[in-house]
DNA sequence: CCTGCATTCACCCCAACGGGTGATTTTTAT
DNA sequence: ATAAAAATCACCCGTTGGGGTGAATGCAGG
């Protein structure tokens, strides 16, 4: 697992550097620190960082917030907030370019870790929806009574959303024993159809 | 707009009710104090929160790791933990169970309104008809032939997982009419079940 | 006017699904 | 060795879904 790039962009320099200084010693690699927001659009081009680190208020004449935008729209990455003071509007216009993260100033050094490697991990959930992004193991830690092989399995095609007897093709069984299956699957995750299966299902995966 | 409710889950009483002041003077609700896991677990089945904060470090059995998985499997309700001290360990438990917000003691306040403010939007957001970001315009470019209103209509309910008989209710028509819209939706989208349907339109929603 | 189009609904048929009950075999753990 | 858990399959029955056909209404634009 190798060390995930952050990018910083903050206009006070002692801030910045603190944060680059803790992020160093804490398994994070900052890719680089951005003063304003040409020098963050800039980074944003040149480096690859795998989150970044936005204040809201800086001094130029772009403010966090539109650099926000600029990420969702062209990079899809990951993203906290770092401000010393937001008023309501500053707060609802932070809010609707969906950050990963919000930290007022000053903060807990570990709030920001913790943040940061919540927004990394939850982002990178997000994105692999498919069932690639889920494991048996993961899937279970939601389940009272845990999934077996063979119920994953299946669950994972009823997800794809295979009919019965296409399952049962596929795994050569019966179509009675995928409904048995099915039947339980039903049971463990609480859901009376399959549509409801694949719903709980993408339910906790987005989470 | 009407005041979200919060359901605080903390053992230090001191700290659980100031938590309780600052919303409850700054547009929260708190819809209940739980003191430890038992609580927590009365108070989500009584209450209807609409997020909850979690000390990770309960001095009972249960962690607040264990109820947030409760949450999860449960009520599927946003949280936000709340810690003095994470280690690795913990840490890596709490990344697990996907929480939508981090913060630790000690903590400015506004950070743990701007957390609870932006967890509910960005979880709504989630949950949000089914559909995030997909407008008719938005899906329509993808078709060969374009949706009516109608059929925009009742294809978000399928994506929901609703049933014929559900959507007929909620739309006001008949079940008959409602076949023969998803009909239409089948030929035009080219797919043979709503599962199809459903998939047709997770992978069109993911560009 | 009248021609599309959207919307509404009916009826038939069969396949698929979900619930219930019960049973056998294989694998795993103690 | 033996008990527990997992996996296999069968049969019944009622509900739901999907395909096909047909048709009435209302509304907008040429």
């Amino acid at each position: 697992m190798s060390r995930h790039k952050i990018l910083i962009v903050e206009d006070e320099p002692v801030i910045a550097e603190n944060i680059s200084l803790y992020l160093d010693n804490n398994d994070f690699e900052v890719s680089g620190i951005a003063y304003d927001a040409a020098e963050a659009f800039d980074q944003l081009k040149t480096n690859t960082p795998d989150a970044v680190i936005l204040d809201i208020n800086l001094e130029s004449d772009h403010s966090g917030i539109d650099i926000a935008q600029h990420i969702n729209q062209r990079y899809q990455l990951p993203f906290i907030f770092l401000t010393s003071y937001a008023d309501k509007n500053t707060l609802e216009r932070a809010k609707q370019v969906k950050p990963d993260g919000y930290i007022v100033k000053p903060f807990n050094e570990r709030t920001l870790l913790a943040s940061l490697e919540i927004a990394i991990s939850n982002y990178a959930e997000r994105k692999n929806h498919g069932l690639p992004g889920l494991s048996m193991d993961k899937l279970n830690r939601y389940l009272h009574t845990p999934f077996s092989d063979r119920e994953f399995e299946i669950v994972c095609l009823v997800y794809q959303g295979m009919t019965n007897s296409q399952i049962a093709e596929m795994v050569f069984i019966s179509q009675n024993t995928v409904k048995t299956h099915l039947k339980n699957i039903h049971l463990k995750m609480d859901a009376n159809t399959r549509l409801e299966v694949i719903n709980n299902l993408r339910n906790l995966m987005l989470k």
